[in-house]
DNA sequence: TATTGTTATACTCTATAACTATA
DNA sequence: TATAGTTATAGAGTATAACAATA
């Protein structure tokens, strides 16, 4: 159902064994506009959630001046030290090449350190300085709060639900 | 295309309340990165599950040339037919002067057109041509295919439930 | 004075080619 | 020959200020 508006909405297409149709919108203003259509698309719910997700976060982390990105790259230095930056930035999904600069960043600010790997050369061994891993645990308290508002807004049992399909679909 | 090859793992979430577990046993290779900490966030596993769902888009819309952003405006325009580009724009989060180059070219490419208001003679109201009109139920059959695949993916009722969170977060 | 569409601009992200020094 | 880190660069996407026409 829904289709606050009258208009064309879906309908030839008698296969519909997915169910393309439930969500919707109630009504707004008096001249709003008919969005029934992306409402439905799972894309696109997934672009605004995670949106709004990520303005949350980066307004609660102005304080600490960290921002997704690099909130996920102490993390995983953090939890891997050592390890070489082709190997982190790919666990990441980052490109080597715009690695660099984020490094150039954390390690200006004292958070993180390029050593000599003792066994290769040309590779660096990525680890926390103290003050990052203060930061990351002060960060880390920050990120939980935010997942647990994020949880109450999801209902019981619906943050790990949630989760458990995006899962699914990478 | 092929953008990120990262090792995730597929840790089984354990339910538990309202806080923060990380506590997953990562079925790891031998030097495989622990990303544990960070597949417990949701605000991650919501960035990797829209760039993965994109690509996909990306890749299934390559034959009709069109972007999600694309597809998200043939779409709205065609529900709403006659609308403002201020309104248009809004509705889809797209700031004012970003919508203009992406009218341009739908314009270009014959899809959509901007004709005069009749009551407003600084506002143009949005239209589809034919061309666009038939274009965008192409696309919607397309879309429809891979919403279809992404609920097969997401088990039975998993894509509305998936949609139904979603809306929770915005 | 406010709004619509527009231009110009800038800043962030992301992607690729190519260099260097090692292996 | 291949790999690690780097440089340079180009392309999207997004954000704001300001202007002309109109309300």
């Amino acid at each position: 159902m829904a289709s606050s508006t009258e208009g064309m909405r879906r309908g030839r297409s008698t296969a519909r064994s997915a169910t393309v149709d439930e969500a919707e919108e109630a009504t707004a203003g008096p001249d709003a506009l008919d969005l029934s259509g992306l409402n439905a698309v799972v894309g696109y719910a997934l672009r605004r959630a995670q949106l709004a997700v990520f303005e949350d976060f980066i307004a609660r982390f102005a304080t600490l001046d960290l921002t997704p990105a690099q909130y996920s790259v102490l993390l995983v230095i953090g939890n891997n030290p050592g390890r070489k930056q082709a190997e982190i930035a790919a666990a990441l999904g980052i490109q080597r090449p715009n690695f660099v600069s984020m490094l150039d960043e954390l390690e200006r600010r004292g958070l993180a350190e390029r050593l000599p790997s003792a066994t290769d050369r040309r590779s660096h061994a990525l680890v926390l300085t103290k003050a990052g891993s203060a930061l990351l645990a002060r960060a880390r308290a920050m990120q939980d709060e935010q997942e647990r508002e994020l949880a109450q807004k999801l209902g019981p049992g619906g943050r790990e639900m949630l989760v458990a399909l995006l899962q699914r679909l990478m």
